[in-house]
RNA sequence: GUCCCCUUCGUCUAGUGGUCUAGGACACCGCCCUUUCACGGCGGUAACAGGGGUUCGAACCCCCUAGGGGAUGCCA
């Protein structure tokens, strides 16, 4: 029977990224058509990112667009039969059993002493993999720091001579990676839990995973994959590298550049299935070469060899011109009518909002021009928005960069987090709160009268938030690759 | 730096040795429809990264070069 699965990776801000959603949907597809068995797991080797809130973020947005999995042995998520006691145990029973049999050991290293025996490796020009050799301390000095009780990881061996691993991939074939390249990589981290590369070995050999579709990153990883699968005696899955989703400048697809999150497209309004159809056309396409199909035709016609390798484009243009396909013609007035209530027109949504328009109406119709912000996409703004700012522009775009730079690294999305946010920054950089907030205003609202700039944040959530303030730059005239660096200093130490 | 992957219009792609003076889609431009704007219809501009092989024949196979991306973490 075929089984895939899909790692799920919380990001630190819980955003659930359309890569993840991307690389689902080729697992579903590939194991439907095979008549097999999808599962996800999510990663929880880390607890500080994963949260029982953001893996339900992410179960909810691949749900949202449609994707359905099976119950497998472990499906992971807030309630998953694994806690992490009983994870650090179960890694740490292999891992021994590793260290036991001679293929894994234990390494006291302090990361100063990497650093420095890494540093050493790239000035003597030899590649910076390193070995056992490398990391072995003498053994009175090792029970030095095992008496003295210091951390310790455990590595797995990895082979010091010459030579390849060939490893099989189901799209390019036989890749040749150097052992020359592969470092001891760290099992077991000093906090006793796994590393993503012993959890994936041993999570997918307990799951019966028998393929492995996962993204391009992994390519340089799958030798120790490999290496791990031989130690075990275990059955190795077939892998298939899919290529990564791309920025505009052709890096990997990322949030400093492009809104990444799924519910940045939620709140945008794309339609569930538009969506998910635009990410099916990514890399791949129908024998008939159709832009529009549905999940299900998708499923039918599913071939992985039609996947291409180059990496695509998000390309958000493309995106609403397919969105806007689905609108004409697979929803009549009724059910466009209940997709926009669904979506923002409903009446918790109402009372979020009205407390704060309620204040700043006389007639009923005040609400509309007053509320059009918060169920806008992008704002139709122009430099001439700004002129009334206070300030040299640098000053403004600084502002509002570092105020981007905060605010995409805050954890909590509240009205209170952000003003501190907010507050913090105005202090910091010595400019009086009300003057900093200004042009916030005209990038969240379009115009400086309006909600408090912080309420409106909180209304139209993280993903929308940010993506107004990258706007906002971009029409000031946007930081050049040279500004964001010096930027990115005066930021750090503040 | 080193290793790996990738390379067809600006973008997503079709193409698996002859049917390719390279097809479709988005975007862009023009025309038609229309009281406006959209939608829709019709048409147009636009690509095999470069160089060597192999072959009767190469977008397709091989080699080299270039470009892009990824990896090089007690992140995944």
């Amino acid at each position: 029977m075929t089984t895939v699965r899909t790692r799920v990776a919380p990001s630190p801000t819980g955003d659930p990224h359309v890569g993840t959603a991307y690389i689902a949907l080729f697992n579903m597809c590939f194991a439907r058509a095979h008549g097999g068995q999808f599962l996800l797991r999510i990663e929880d080797t880390d607890q500080q990112r994963s949260t029982p809130e953001s893996e339900q973020a992410i179960l909810d947005s691949l749900r949202w667009l449609g994707l359905t999995w099976d119950e497998g042995p472990d499906v992971g998520g807030p309630h998953g039969p694994y806690r992490q006691s009983e994870r650090m145990e179960l890694y740490g029973e292999y891992a021994r059993q590793l260290v036991e049999a001679g293929k894994a050991f234990v390494c006291y290293r302090s990361a100063d002493e990497l650093e420095q025996l890494r540093e050493a490796k790239r000035e003597s020009g030899s590649s910076v993999a390193l070995k056992f050799s490398d990391l072995e301390l003498p053994a009175d000095e090792v029970a030095r720091r095992e008496a003295a009780g210091e951390p310790y990881v455990i590595r797995m061996m990895v082979p010091e001579e010459e030579g390849a691993c060939a490893v099989e991939d189901l799209l390019r074939g036989t890749i040749e990676l150097d052992w020359g390249m592969v470092d001891a990589q760290i099992l077991l981290k000093s906090d006793g839990m796994p590393t993503y590369h012993l959890a994936n070995v041993v999570d997918d050999h307990l799951m019966g995973i028998t393929h492995v579709i996962r993204g391009e990153e992994w390519i340089n990883s799958a030798p120790k994959h490999k290496l791990l699968y031989e130690y075990f005696g275990w059955d190795m899955p077939v892998l298939c590298h899919l290529p990564l989703l791309r920025n505009p400048d052709k890096s990997k697809l990322s949030k400093r550049k492009n809104p990444t999150s799924i519910l940045y497209y939620q709140r945008m309004g794309f339609l569930p299935e538009a969506l998910l159809n635009y990410l099916g056309r990514m890399g791949w396409s129908m024998p008939d070469e159709s832009e529009k199909f549905s999940l299900e035709t998708m499923l039918d016609n599913f071939d992985i060899s039609r996947v291409s390798l180059g990496g695509p484009i998000f390309d958000v243009e493309k995106l609403r011109w397919l969105n806007g396909l689905w609108m004409r013609e697979d929803l009549d007035a009724e059910q466009l009518a209940d997709r926009l209530q669904q979506w923002a027109l409903n009446r918790d949504n109402l009372l979020k909002v009205l407390p704060h328009a309620q204040k700043r109406m006389e007639t009923l119709s005040d609400f509309a021009p007053l509320a059009a912000f918060l169920v806008s996409g992008t704002l139709p703004l122009g430099e001439a928005d700004f002129e009334g700012i206070k300030g040299e522009r640098e000053d403004v775009v600084r502002g509002m960069q570092f105020a981007l730079w905060k605010l995409e690294a805050l954890r909590e999305w509240n009205r209170d987090a952000v003003w501190n946010e907010m507050k913090g920054l105005a202090d910091a950089t010595g400019v009086k709160v009300k003057d900093f907030l200004a042009p916030l205003f005209i990038a969240i609202s379009g115009s400086s009268a309006s909600f408090s700039v912080v309420d409106a944040m909180e209304l139209l959530g993280p993903d929308m938030s940010r993506a107004r303030l990258r706007h906002a730059i971009e029409v000031l005239g946007g930081v050049s690759k040279k500004a964001a660096k010096r930027l990115e200093k005066e930021f750090a130490a503040l």
